[in-house]
DNA sequence: TTGTATGCGTTATCAG
DNA sequence: CTGATAACGCATACAA
């Protein structure tokens, strides 16, 4: 409670308080493994208590040779809905107790670059990378792996989230299987005429929804053909403004695929700018299931990623090293139908 | 872009092969006031960036007595609309190329206790407390605040964001103007009869929101009566609940002010519920402006509060040092008024 | 089990 | 301006 009589305690205070070692010291309030006389630990808590001992995490990682926290890579701060991803890491590890410094890197690759020097830097337990949401076209480049590859000969663990084909540890949230099962469900609702509003052309999240989606069409003899497939931004104005080109192309659509939510709610309010009926005239479907936009409406049909688990998964792979080569964990969401998807007659 | 022969490379790589000392390894590479003759100065980075070398910050910290980073403390990682505050922060930040430290205090004052704690074994450069929203009653109780004055004494820095009255550098972020804004603007829209979503009785936040606003009605001459005042969760749910509770008392209600837009959402989902027409029935309003909101209809009438000039300024906080007693920025948001508020008819 | 001594990677001090 | 050398706070091999 009271503090030192300058400012921080040190160990050696708390050894000095306690009259032990500092070795004995350390054993007793970090060093897990040894054993400590009950009688001499309590010694210690007690003198750590009194000068309000708290160790210095810092000294810690520099004897250890690496520190305790977990950095989670973001590839923004997107303003409009913060990466489920993170918020999945963030409420594991704070389950686990765990620091977890977030760092952005700006959408940029090269930015992502030298973000990892720099949190190489700070020599983590790990470095979580929360893709999953607006990749930029080749986020993940040579050089970028290069820079992870190397803080993990270092000793650190990398773990990706929702970019598979990384050569790192990784928690798939099944982008693909998404957009199959939503596909499926649609189908049997009696849809037939999609456009699908892709995301960026070269994100690998965005890309496997639509592959996943376009597939399970076409085992249904459901074409899409690629001139159904607009590209855009994989945020709320990439929606706005694919739906706007939607509208000026004028193919035959019942039902809009968004890649992400976010798209399809820019999507809506394109739509009804235009003075559409949803779903009357024009049917909307996303993927993500992001809480903030329960009380859109029409209520937005879309698919539940499992993004608590994966950031519960990632954690665990941090937590148990293990050198035989990547590991994956594959996880899955699951669809949700609500009023933007109405069941069609029979045709 | 090579690595050394294991795996970091240290400080001491560096200096043996640029053929120098560890001091002018050091002093080419961060030091910053001493000056190096330029040509050792070239050979040194030359050597670094062939070695692959990144200081290790943790042994910076240690030697320098604390780390450079800034810590971030929000009261819970909300999965519906993630902190305006942080967000704010974080972009900041991100603009200082600062690293920052999140962690949650789970909207419990023990815990958040304990979480300066931890934080003050990481000797971070500030603590920044973002509050403002779902702030629980007496979060910032005395232990805490203890706590935090013990870390200052380290010589730590800390900055409140939106929560006046700490003993701390503190950014206001105007949240009694906030209040009094909108209810001047609403009341020359011709509104008289309002019911307050207020949100947590004893959350300063909410306190001080209510208080403008009804203060500023009352020198109009419109008394908002207690019986008008709903207490309420800060959150989505606790709209939902206290625009219930509003039906249930079917006290003459024109127009809804909630405490924040996530109440306001929640309180239009019951109000459609409940089958009325918004705005012709009932006008809501709240105060935010979140960007995830910007799609919600009716578009919602707010006050938007300066998030990322608060973080800029809570930075600004922390890098300009000064012991004159605590410092207090004060910001202002401003009104935006958009469908959720017509226009009333003249009286 | 406990204490001693040494190392971790950087910065800071103080001579040269 | 540069280079030995001593901190910094903690962990740990090694000896007792």
């Amino acid at each position: 409670m009271a503090q030192g009589s300058n400012g921080r305690a040190t160990l050696a205070d708390v050894a000095r308080r306690a009259g032990v070692s500092h070795a004995t010291a350390s054993r007793a309030l970090n060093g897990s493994t040894r054993n400590v006389r009950p009688d001499l630990r309590q010694r210690v808590l007690a003198a750590a208590g009194e000068l309000g001992y708290v160790v210095n995490s810092a000294a810690q990682a520099v004897a250890r040779g690496r520190g305790e926290h977990i950095a989670l890579l973001v590839n923004g701060i997107n303003d409009d809905y913060f990466s489920p991803v993170a918020s999945g890491v963030l409420h594991a590890a704070e389950a686990d107790d765990r620091m977890v410094t977030m760092i952005s890197s700006r959408n940029s690759p090269e930015q992502a670059t030298r973000v990892v020097a720099s949190l190489r830097a700070q020599r983590p337990r790990a470095i979580i990378l929360a893709g999953g949401r607006s990749v930029t076209a080749g986020a993940w480049d040579a050089r970028l792996v290069d820079e992870l590859t190397l803080y993990q000969n270092e000793g650190g663990r990398v773990v990706a989230i929702s970019e598979e084909g990384l050569p790192f540890d990784t928690v798939a949230v099944g982008n693909r299987a998404a957009g199959a099962d939503l596909a499926a469900q649609l189908a049997d609702l009696g849809y037939r005429d999609f456009t699908v509003l892709a995301g960026p052309a070269q994100a690998r999240t965005a890309h496997d929804r639509v592959a996943g989606f376009r597939e399970a069409l076409a085992e249904r003899g459901i074409e899409v053909g690629e001139d159904r497939v607009i590209h855009c931004g994989f945020d709320r104005d990439g929606g706005y403004a694919a739906a706007g080109e939607c509208l000026r192309r004028r193919a035959p659509t019942r039902l809009l695929f968004a890649i992400s939510d976010a798209v399809a709610v820019g999507a809506i309010a394109r739509l009804r700018e235009a003075g559409m009926d949803l779903p009357g005239e024009m049917a909307v479907a996303g993927i993500d299931d992001v809480p903030a936009l329960r009380d859109v409406s029409p209520a937005l049909t879309t698919v539940r990623l499992p993004w608590p688990e994966a950031g519960r998964a990632a954690l665990d792979l941090v937590a148990e090293p293990d050198d035989t080569g990547p590991r994956v964990v594959r996880l899955r969401g699951h669809v949700v139908l609500r009023e933007s998807t109405p069941a069609l007659g029979r045709l």
